[in-house]
DNA sequence: CTCTGTGTTGAC
DNA sequence: TCAACACAGAGG
């Protein structure tokens, strides 16, 4: 069967139905991910034309509609980054995130500032450890997933409902690292074994952190001072001798019945096509 | 198994 | 420089 042709510029469609972004450069295609709708691969394709070909980058869309603040604030967040570090944010569907988050960043240093009688940076978060987990063999390599002690995912988790095809698919999450990273796991439970599982993004992960049998990965709840919540996550190596036998901090369980919220962040459920 | 993203080619 | 198409192999 011919697959539909796209409206848009640097858009493909793909079999499965979904819609593929790519860009060239020097004669060399750059992949910007799959994207379930042609408009959302359209401007994906437009911040890497811009990001790539700077002011004559030929698109899909103008910025008009966006109010002048708003462009000059993603126009700065493009010039703090190379280019590389925006095409992995596109490709891994977290561009926005991570813009909202530099947002946030200003809004809080303009309320220090303003505040400022006493300023004192970096000293606003409330962190919270939710658990831990110490990595295994399965937690790492070629084709690993990190898996969740039952307990744990239970405790803080969504919890999957078996008719409406989530359980399978699973919801993806963002998470942050030390260095303000977002990365993009998904979360799934298997229930021909009971197991909750990252995969996903969770390979690469584990391997640019080069985590290892032994080591150990946190699970933090971290309020900054407008009240967003968000899920951090942090890598420690095995050198650390000993720990805890017992998850040290739990948050109170609380299941809203449609929106799935994880640790106060908002995840995506992922739909069947 | 599903489906992404690469290899490749021909058009513009 | 671009999209169309096939499909290897990455990944759920």
């Amino acid at each position: 069967m011919k697959l539909p042709s796209s409206r848009y510029r640097g858009v493909v469609a793909q079999q499965s139905g979904k819609w593929g972004a790519q860009i060239y450069k020097k004669n060399e295609r750059i992949w910007l991910g799959t994207f379930c709708t042609e408009v959302e691969a359209a401007q994906t394709y437009d911040l890497a034309a811009r990001c790539l070909h700077e002011t004559n980058a030929v698109t899909n869309f103008s910025t008009c509609s966006k109010s002048d603040k708003v462009a000059k604030a993603e126009l700065n967040f493009l010039r703090s980054h190379t280019t590389d570090d925006i095409l992995s944010m596109l490709r891994r569907h977290t561009y926005d995130e991570e813009l909202n988050r530099t947002r946030d960043m200003h809004q809080i240093q303009h309320l220090q500032c303003n505040n400022a009688t006493t300023f004192m940076p970096n000293k606003s978060e409330d962190r919270e450890l939710l658990f831990f987990k110490l990595i295994s063999h399965g937690d790492v390599g070629q084709h690993s997933r990190l898996l969740i002690p039952r307990k744990h995912a239970q405790k803080h988790f969504p919890v999957f409902q078996k008719s409406s095809g989530v359980d399978h698919k699973g919801v993806m999450i963002n998470c942050e690292d030390e260095e303000g990273r977002i990365w993009r796991f998904r979360y799934a439970h298997w229930s021909s074994c009971n197991n909750h599982v990252l995969n996903g993004g969770w390979t690469q992960f584990a391997k640019e952190k080069c985590l290892r049998p032994g080591d150990e990965v946190q699970f933090w709840r971290v309020t900054n001072e407008v009240g967003d919540v968000r899920l951090c996550i942090e890598c420690h190596t095995s050198k650390a001798a000993t720990f805890p036998s017992q998850s040290p901090l739990e948050l109170p369980l609380s299941q809203p019945d449609k929106m799935i919220r994880l640790f106060g962040v908002n995840v995506y459920v992922l739909h069947n096509k």
